[in-house]
DNA sequence: ACCTAACTGGACGACGTGTCCGTTTGATAG
DNA sequence: CTATCAAACGGACACGTCGTCCAGTTAGGT
């Protein structure tokens, strides 16, 4: 077996199978470049299996075949994007990478997502509404890291605070955001904030 | 007319429209009585309007009457509490009413939302899951509340910071800290923390 | 060139939705 | 107490989406 690397993003759904037949290739690709087209020009929510195959030109059992719903074809897309960053976070220069001080990291990581979902804020939409944000691999990943960041930072309840400091990335309060017509440079800027404030610069011990 | 009854037996939760009848405010009780009901021992996103209607022995058009979707059942019996906290931010006493510094009372503020989440989880997850959230009165008062309380503090990037501060109560991330077995006093713990380093407790011009 | 395994897509049954319309209920006037 | 009428009820209908199944087709190894 190939065994596709995706221990941390868990999408097995994209996974180009290793002998791919060339007509199965054909038909990926199609159904992709259609669904990016039906998530950037339509309500996420609204776009059913049904409309892909058919703006896909494929029919809906082909589709299945790879995607059990519409937000994995949307998962399919994010994840190169969302790879990406996380390689960054791991391994790339400092602030976003290992070396800065926990504040600063997580600034630059808040400062990297808000890019992400500007960008691709229909794909987040369509991917990750509602509970299913928790469900992917993804949010493990970010989870993880910020979840190292307060670790270093000694700040208190750790564990209940790094899905307190994710919850503002949640797509549809950045959707919400931009609708209250929020700049993206305002809402990083808020974030970034918030970064500098829960990460005590100096050693600043905890009173409770 | 007159029929004021809603003090008393408590039944009509939702708006005991004037004149109303009696078959009608029968049928309404017996909706919502059945509603939390489903709604306590199943998961929200599963309830169907068909189902609501046959456990409360009513047909669907006369559910479909008042209530357009289930969601909307779950805030009718949200209501009440909602109005509840409501008050006690405009007119209790401190630190949830008006009278105390902003940190403090928004660490109330956090305090009582984690209560009303714990109490009323599954309802708050029938009612407000996902972008539906913003679209609530409710959302819109607690806003208006935090943004205050910004203002007041002299924090920078309020329009922005004030849906960061409110992310952490979205119903479905409390729920994700629930079953990651955080305690709600954790979580508690957390937002107050959150909510004391945000806001400033000396004078303390910010820095760009 | 054949043969097998995988892919394809139309068809089918099930379910939830939202509305229509004939029937029933209850409040009010006589 | 009864007649009347508007309001509320609920069974039934038409529709759209879902997810699966299966028979025909195609690609690639031998």
């Amino acid at each position: 077996m190939s065994s596709r690397r995706d221990l941390l993003t868990g999408s097995p759904i994209d996974a180009p199978a290793r002998g791919e037949r060339a007509d199965a290739a054909r038909n990926r690709a199609k159904v992709l470049a259609a669904a990016a087209k039906l998530f950037a020009e339509r309500d996420a929510r609204t776009v059913t299996m049904e409309d892909i195959a058919t703006a896909a030109g494929v029919g809906r059992a082909t589709l299945y075949r790879r995607y059990p719903d519409p937000a994995s074809v949307a998962r399919a897309l994010l994840d190169e994007h969302e790879r990406a960053l996380q390689e960054q976070l791991i391994s790339g220069p400092p602030p976003l990478g290992p070396g800065a001080h926990p504040a600063d990291r997580l600034a630059a990581f808040y400062t990297a997502m808000v890019k992400l979902l500007e960008q691709h804020l229909p794909l987040v939409l369509g991917a990750e509404i509602g509970p299913a944000r928790f469900a992917t691999g993804a949010y493990g990943f970010w989870r993880a890291h910020v979840r190292g960041l307060l670790v270093e930072s000694g700040a208190p309840e750790i564990d209940a605070l790094v899905d307190v400091l994710l919850a503002p990335l949640a797509p549809e309060v950045y959707a919400f955001q931009r609708r209250q017509r929020n700049a993206p440079e305002q809402i990083t800027a808020a974030l970034r904030t918030l970064a500098r404030r829960v990460m005590p610069s100096d050693r600043a011990p905890d009173r409770p």
